[in-house]
DNA sequence: GTGAAAGCGCTAACAA
DNA sequence: TTGTTAGCGCTTTCAC
């Protein structure tokens, strides 16, 4: 029981036919004979004949693949964006060869590589928090490789972008906190290189100022992971106390949800005493005690959209520099912890 | 700047060499002029040249690709495994095809057909709810595609498998309940054409007959997501009212969650009135309130397991019907909610 | 030490 | 209406 493909050139011999025949009467060439037609196509799906994609994709100059790159599927926004891509990608005849870097430049770079070694059509990609280096992802669009990047942006690298307005989103979280009454928040923070880092935090900054409060730079702590929350807990416990910390603003929503166990695990009560808002929106926030006011991120319009943009680009070769960007802004989703 | 790759041969041309020089150049071939191959090196490199892997798959007749059939991403319990097949993939030089088939029929035989197309070396699957009919996956199996099922397991097809012992899983949480105290134990349950949710439905009958309960058809509800038991509420609850319901055990953790939020939504007190295990161990169980008592179930593990028995099998492909089977047994995490 | 030629599976221009 | 040929990018046998 070995691999036993059967190819087109199997049922030219066995049928006593040229492979060009059979190959024309599988896709109805009109000047192939009908009778022939019938005879090859029956046969064809009796053997279950089926073409070898490579050779159609060697010939064709076009693998009808695209590439993604994202750095964890774990994360619910991630997984969604993956849905959208797909969803668009299955009707339109693309298949999507996905490759996870694990937030590992070096993956990256090797993911990068094996995308562009295997001819993909187009290349979708969110950039990991690591990477600092772009060129592995410019040489890949300089090849001529037409790249759309989502939420995490190579800003060096001019193309078709689909971002959240990170800003925004952290403007109304963190001006939604200050009508609550709070009036010292705390901001828990991505790392800085990140574009969306850098933006939820002048979000944030920007909302305090416009309700003249002031900005503390240890206000702003470089934390987004439960695990950092964790290892941070006495460093944040110590802060919220001697500063009578009424809210906290955290730039995903497992670190707003670890960071509100620490808080009820030292005795705190949320959101009597304390008010937390995250970011993304995932199933967590419904899941959290008490359940989590928190910016709603569109991870499966985001996908599409990135999807969409390539796809048009494909489909449009000559399109040029004519590049686009488009913004989905994000709103509140409130709930009980604020 | 459109798509320029460039080749071994224009490499070739452009050295005034032959092809099949620049070649065995590049793979070190003994009988080279030392001096040529730094020639063809150092001008390969300049140019950034990569070797076209659909030429390579198809001279070779191997992809070193190896195809991948998931249910959902976004289930925690699905990525970890795939982050298990990944890791191993990677480090002995394959690729892996993810395909999502989103727990529906007709997409999982749309992916089966696309890995087959694509010349996959071999191919991993879990197979989606709503699958009664296995031809798609026969039929790759029998053209001599190597397969490896996991977690759900298709038993007329005989091949390697790695699952979870389900049913153990089941008998441990539902004897966790009743050793809790717990007499009138409820089992929200998976389909029970899928072996996983019959073994575990399984489990849970044999732990309530160990223990001198008796097992009543109408505790064993099929209801196996949050969704359905948002759907099922008022049912749910008249039930345990009526039938002084003291404890449950659901297919998995999310159902789990959402089956505590109704109760406590209802009034309930958990774990002092109901006790609730889960199946699954995701990040979900650490932050529902009150944290989860839950089955832990080996995601990376069992996806690392399935790409080592696939390997196994492409590296010995005279192992024939020499087929085995990997049982992960799981163990409880206990927490709050019992 | 290097090159010419054939072939992996497929298609399409050109011939017949 | 069907067949022949060449070629997509690569490797490898055989010849020189």
């Amino acid at each position: 029981m070995k691999s036993n493909h059967i190819t087109l050139k199997d049922i030219a011999r066995i049928l006593e036919l040229s492979p060009s025949t059979v190959s024309r009467a599988l896709k109805d060439h009109p000047d192939i004979n009908e009778e022939t037609k019938r005879l090859v196509k029956t046969f064809a799906k009796k053997v279950n004949y089926r073409p070898n994609a490579l050779a159609l994709s060697l010939r064709r100059q076009k693998t009808n693949t695209i590439g993604l790159i994202i750095p964890e599927i774990v994360h619910h926004f991630f997984s969604s964006v993956i849905s959208g891509i797909e969803d668009l990608a299955y009707g339109e005849g693309y298949n999507v060869m996905i490759c996870q870097s694990n937030e590992n430049y070096q993956r990256e770079v090797i993911d990068t590589q094996a995308l562009v070694d295997h001819r993909v059509d187009g290349i979708l990609v969110s950039v990991s928090k690591t990477t600092k280096d772009f060129t592995h992802l410019k040489r890949a669009h300089e090849n001529g490789i037409p790249m759309v990047f989502f939420d995490r942006v190579c800003e060096d690298i001019t193309t078709d972008r689909v971002i959240t307005d990170d800003f925004k989103g952290a403007h109304i979280a963190t001006s939604h906190l200050i009508e609550r009454g709070c009036s010292n928040i705390l901001h828990l923070a991505a790392p800085q290189h990140l574009i969306i880092g850098s933006q939820r935090a002048e979000g944030y900054k920007q909302a305090l100022k416009d309700n003249n409060l002031s900005v503390k730079e240890e206000f702003l702590i470089k934390c987004d992971t439960r695990e950092y929350v964790f290892s941070l807990k006495d460093h944040l416990l110590k802060l919220i106390k001697e500063q009578n910390i009424d809210g906290i603003f955290a730039v995903n929503d497992s670190t707003a949800i670890a960071a509100m166990q620490v808080l009820q695990a030292a005795g705190y009560d949320i959101p009597r005493q304390i008010k937390v808002v995250g970011f993304g929106d995932g199933p967590n926030a419904e899941i959290a005690y008490p359940p989590l006011t928190t910016v709603e991120q569109k991870g499966y319009e985001t996908g599409r959209e990135a999807m969409r943009l390539l796809l048009h680009r494909l489909e449009n070769p000559d399109l040029g520099i004519d590049y686009s960007t488009k913004v989905f802004t994000p709103t509140l989703k409130l709930r009980q912890s604020t």
